[in-house]
DNA sequence: CAGAATCCGTTAGGATACTG
DNA sequence: CAGTATCCTAACGGATTCTG
């Protein structure tokens, strides 16, 4: 049987399993800040007003929301350094974090075509 | 310079509006239940009774909401013949709708993965 | 069958003020 | 600096009933 990218077939089980694994992940990355909150992390900021800067819009509660969640997902560490004053905290993306990547790349792709195609629309 | 797309590079704009993008992919997709019905759409179900037993759990008004929405979108298109009786509606993904298998896959088999690592986290 | 109408609870998230 | 505490609103979505 032939299988390539475009030809996968799944069995019903098969597919219920990998459809909930999306919702798995639609779960865990889903929400208005937690791509953006990452997309911030890899990009090099770690301290936590830092991250509230560049991820413009969002209050710090919300930040402190999300951030635990990524945490219990194990896509971010949080390191304290007490011995330094002002105590230092430090949200550091996983490596697994870097996972998804390659996700978000392609959803950025899917959007900016999106746009393209919504506008467009407008013209007619 | 070098390019691959482990070391892709972005000027502050060129990040910026990919960013965008990613928010307006997540938006178009987000929530609990657009890719369950593209899913359904894709697979095969059209009629209205058809999608909702298919998306377990749904309620009438929530899919009647999704689907308008995903039809403003370009992802279904609903089609109505009025001869037959009773009315056959039907709604119909698109092409376009095929542009996101590839990215529903991955995000089946992040979801996948990601399920893994947290189940194995409980065990340590 | 294909929804619309209604009602209602939950939750995400915004605004702001405050604290060690 | 790194958050917490409060309060508040809008949107999401569940349940049920009704209708052409």
């Amino acid at each position: 049987m032939k299988e390539n990218n475009k030809t996968q077939t799944f069995t019903k089980v098969e597919c219920a399993d990998r459809l909930s694994a999306v919702e798995d992940a639609i779960y865990v990355l889903g929400g208005k800040w937690k791509l953006r909150i990452i997309v911030a992390l890899v990009s090099g900021y770690h301290r936590f007003n830092e991250i509230q800067r560049s991820v413009k819009g969002i209050s710090p509660r919300v930040l402190s929301n999300e951030l635990k969640i990524l945490e219990l997902n194990g896509l971010v560490k949080r390191t304290v350094d007490s011995e330094s004053f002002p105590v230092l905290v430090e949200y550091i993306p996983t490596d697994y974090a870097e996972t998804l990547k390659e996700l978000v790349s392609m959803l950025g792709n899917w959007g900016v075509n999106h746009k393209k195609r919504i506008s467009s629309e407008i013209d007619l």
